[in-house]
RNA sequence: UCCUGCGUAGCUCAAUCGGCAGAGCAACCGGCUGUUAACCGGUUGGUUCCUAGUUCGAGUCUAGGCGCAGGAGCCA
């Protein structure tokens, strides 16, 4: 034996006797000869199973080792264009580290068709071995690290909100309950109203990390705890809110379509559908959206709601990118949103819907910075005012235009693999009714 | 919470009018020195989601419950 490499290395080792350590992802059974797919979290690597290269025993434990066993194999590799990937190990030595019981749960495919959802996720410590949900998850782990890179080098500082809060942005019903010692507690929705206040001290920063609602929704977009980036910018409005967002998401998604290119091929990815999500967006405005529903399908949509699912794909379908909607009637938006000063009625917001049904994938808007409009709109809210003076308290001190917005992971990960589920977005989701394993 | 559909082998699914419980895949045994959704032969594998009812007889029909899926609603 000799000291392990990873897979990844391998073309570095042409010629070389190496070892490689790893799990049984596939064997095929000739007889002398058996092909095993190793893979080891770099990589897989086709290794072949000569009787006659090694001691009877090991080439007898070979042959009948299960899937997902962990294995030590010694060979010499050389390049091989009939093996997938261009190389393949001559195994000279097979060590079976630890035997995987059989039948491996996630083995039946091909003929018998795909596993159901439902399988899948109450097996999801084993599903996550599986290429194509490595290749979503290694997408998402780059995007989260093209994030931070790209808000970092434009001025942006981490600081990170706390996820235990006293209190509600939004009332406490869809919020999870827990206790702070002997006093009532909940799990952070957004971290929002704490970035507001270090903008002040930093201009601008953002904060990024799981989020929490207990909001009984049940359908393939939601999930019960996501992760969510949201930038706040000092003396910043509107238009400039937008601008940001679609730079930062015309980045995003245009690095990873650069660095995981074969994770999306993994995925059977069209990527020309991606390709054109570069800034700048169209902007319409919510009158002109709800004319547009009324042009294409729903005559009656009246103005003032807010839009559902089937809505917002009516709109997208109007453009090959993301769009945004900005200045929504001010009953469907959060109370904070600063209203327009030449439209009282509705408010400096804007969401981005992504293109192909994916839906909301930024929401946005300018905060109220006046102190008497703000604490007019918590008490119209009927919101505790004594769980707000802190929040009011930065009306008091400085107080400028700001905006910020937040992103849905997720639903970026989604947009980006081309998934139909949320559930595959997450390594360990957290559905309506399901948060096992 | 509502609507629709589904629940049968480890997995994915069949089972005609209410009449012997089936297939493919997986697993196991055997064969094969170029497989990569291998192939060939054989074997094993069942509380038909639960409870009650109708019937000579229920996987199938009825009622209730439980679970899952898709959609809607809810949702900064």
């Amino acid at each position: 034996m000799t000291t392990p490499i990873k897979i990844a290395q391998a073309a570095d080792y042409v010629g070389h006797e190496i070892t490689l350590n790893g799990w049984v992802q596939k064997r095929i059974d000739k007889g002398k000869l058996q092909f095993i797919s190793l893979r080891d979290g770099s990589g897989t690597m086709q290794c072949v199973v000569f009787k006659k290269n090694l001691p009877e025993e090991q080439f007898e434990v070979a042959r009948h080792t299960t899937l997902e066993s962990a294995v030590r194999i010694t060979g010499a590799l050389r390049a091989e264009p009939r093996a997938p990937g261009g190389y393949e190990l001559d195994v000279a030595a097979f060590e079976e580290i630890s035997r995987a019981d059989d039948p491996y749960p996630l083995a039946a495919k091909r003929d018998g068709g795909e596993h159901g959802s439902d399988f899948l996720l109450n097996h999801r410590h084993l599903w996550l071995r599986d290429p194509r949900q490595a290749a979503i998850l290694r997408i998402r782990a780059t995007l989260e690290n093209t994030i931070r890179r790209w808000l970092d080098d434009h001025g942006f500082v981490l600081v990170d909100s706390p996820i235990i809060t006293p209190a509600a942005a939004e009332g406490t019903s869809n919020l999870f309950a827990t206790k702070y010692f002997d006093e009532p507690a909940y799990l952070a929705q957004t971290g929002q109203l704490y970035s507001e206040a270090t903008i002040a001290a930093f201009g601008r920063v953002y904060c990024f990390g799981p989020t929490f609602r207990a909001e009984k929704s049940d359908t393939r977009r939601h999930a019960m705890e996501f992760w969510m980036v949201e930038p706040e910018m000092a003396f910043t409005e509107l238009d400039e809110n937008m601008e940001v967002i679609e730079q930062f998401v015309s980045h995003c998604v245009q690095t990873v379509l650069r660095e995981r290119a074969a994770e999306l091929a993994v995925l059977g990815r069209d990527v020309s559908l991606l390709e054109t999500a570069v800034a700048p967006f169209p902007r319409i405005h919510y009158d002109d959206a709800v004319k547009l529903l009324q042009a294409n399908g729903y005559p009656d949509f009246p103005w003032g709601e807010d839009f559902g699912a089937p809505h917002e794909d009516a709109i997208s379908a109007q453009f090959g990118k993301p769009v945004f909607v900005h200045h929504y009637p001010r009953g469907v938006k959060a109370f904070y949103m600063q209203p327009d000063p030449e439209r009282p009625d509705t408010v400096l917001a804007c969401d981005l819907i992504a293109p192909e049904g994916y839906g909301e994938i930024v929401g946005g808007s300018q905060r109220m910075h006046d102190y008497e409009t703000l604490a007019n709109a918590i008490d119209a809210h009927k919101l505790p005012r004594e769980a707000y003076e802190w929040y009011l308290d930065l009306r008091k001190y400085g107080a400028q235009p700001h905006s910020g917005f937040g992103m849905g992971l997720e639903r970026v990960v989604m947009w980006i693999c081309g998934l139909s589920h949320i559930r595959e977005a997450l390594p360990w989701p957290r559905l309506y009714r399901r948060f096992y394993p």
